[in-house]
DNA sequence: GATATATTATACTGCGCAGTACAATATGCC
DNA sequence: GGCATATTGTACTGCGCAGTATAATATATC
């Protein structure tokens, strides 16, 4: 079957790539929460079969984690990269922007995986619950941040609390991810993210 | 075992009391999920078991619905008394705030139940997503009209858009929800309250 | 007291779930 | 070619789930 190529490894060769697989799963995740992907479902996005999956990827907490990495360096990775813009309204701005472009993008679930995953769960969910609400914490703890430099920087004024601009912040981001797994427009967030831009401190 | 009262209907008397257990139910839902709230957390926290649940409520979806209900006349019925605030402006305000009353109430489970019991799900609960969907939008709709008469009532500036201002709100409280679902704090929330009202139209 | 009726308690059913045993297969190495 | 090794395909296991059959019990009606 093999057309002369070589792997470099022994043994059969894996049928399928790595990434391209974990994307599939990324996207049922995405689309039906840590729960309620089965792991029929994921097997059949993925296109192979389970002894395959839990060689590559482990048990199904396994896989949500790997799964939840890859959409923190790809979908999600707007998050870091809009921090390094030069102005904290710059950030806010780019922030808001990228986020919308994120939760309607037709090419994936509506939403945002690590509000919708498991924001509630039974109990064997529980420890994917809170890593998700440790991770979105820790993207408000960034956020806040930026701020608290950009005060320091002169580029907000001394009225201003990053704390409360953070948390203001975030709260849209979470809110229109709710609106967006609802069926909520792109254009109807850009309107949201404009509306919740007037609150800037001046 | 009953001591001369009559019930005034045939056949042995329920030994439980029908609201007392929706609001048990109620409070399940409410932490776990649909999806993640089983049978037996269910009859457990209700206190009955499981044919007596199926000859009050019906099955876990119907059960489910009864719960919503109750919700929407109980813990958020504010949702519909804050609209007869005189003013659009005191609409809003009592809305943020009575709404993160109820996400911190420390009586309840933290959050919303329309956001948290069905964001997503897998396949059996399908449509109950839709119907929190559905509840969710009228909701939104609910304040919009209410926005519009303001204007109308010139209680709100020429430039001020109802859908805009309306979504915008929503969105707030949806993010909160989350926040709220994390374990953020009253004061916390309030304070994401007081800086998204400086997006008001003046 | 006898009967009809509604609720309760226990135990069950069938199904979908996550995870796995096992044999077949495809490669590298010698 | 022959062996070691890794992956694949199929079929299985045990468990928790929603829903139910059945019998016992507590009431109203006669």
């Amino acid at each position: 079957m093999n057309k002369g190529k070589t792997t470099g490894r022994r043994g059969r060769p894996r049928a399928f790539n790595l990434d391209e697989a974990l994307d599939k799963a990324l996207l049922v995740f995405w689309q039906k929460g840590y729960e309620g992907a089965s792991l029929d479902d994921l097997t059949r996005a993925m296109g192979i079969n389970r002894p395959s999956l839990y060689a590559a990827f482990g048990n199904k907490e396994s896989l949500f984690r790997k799964a939840l990495d890859r959409y923190e360096r790809g979908p999600s990775s707007f998050a870091r990269e809009a921090l390094k813009e030069p102005t904290a309204r710059g950030v806010v701005e780019l922030l808001l922007q990228e986020a919308i472009k994120m939760h309607t993008d037709p090419q994936t679930p509506p939403g945002c995986l690590m509000v919708q995953a498991a924001l509630v769960s039974g109990e064997g969910a529980d420890t994917i619950r809170q890593e998700l609400n440790a991770r979105r914490a820790a993207d408000e703890l960034g956020l806040r941040r930026r701020l608290i430099r950009a005060k320091a920087e002169g580029d907000l004024p001394h009225n201003a609390n990053p704390a409360d601009l953070a948390r203001y912040v975030v709260t849209i981001m979470r809110g229109m991810a709710v609106q967006a797994a609802s069926g909520a427009s792109r254009n109807e967030l850009r309107r949201v993210a404009h509306m919740a831009l007037r609150a800037w401190p001046e």
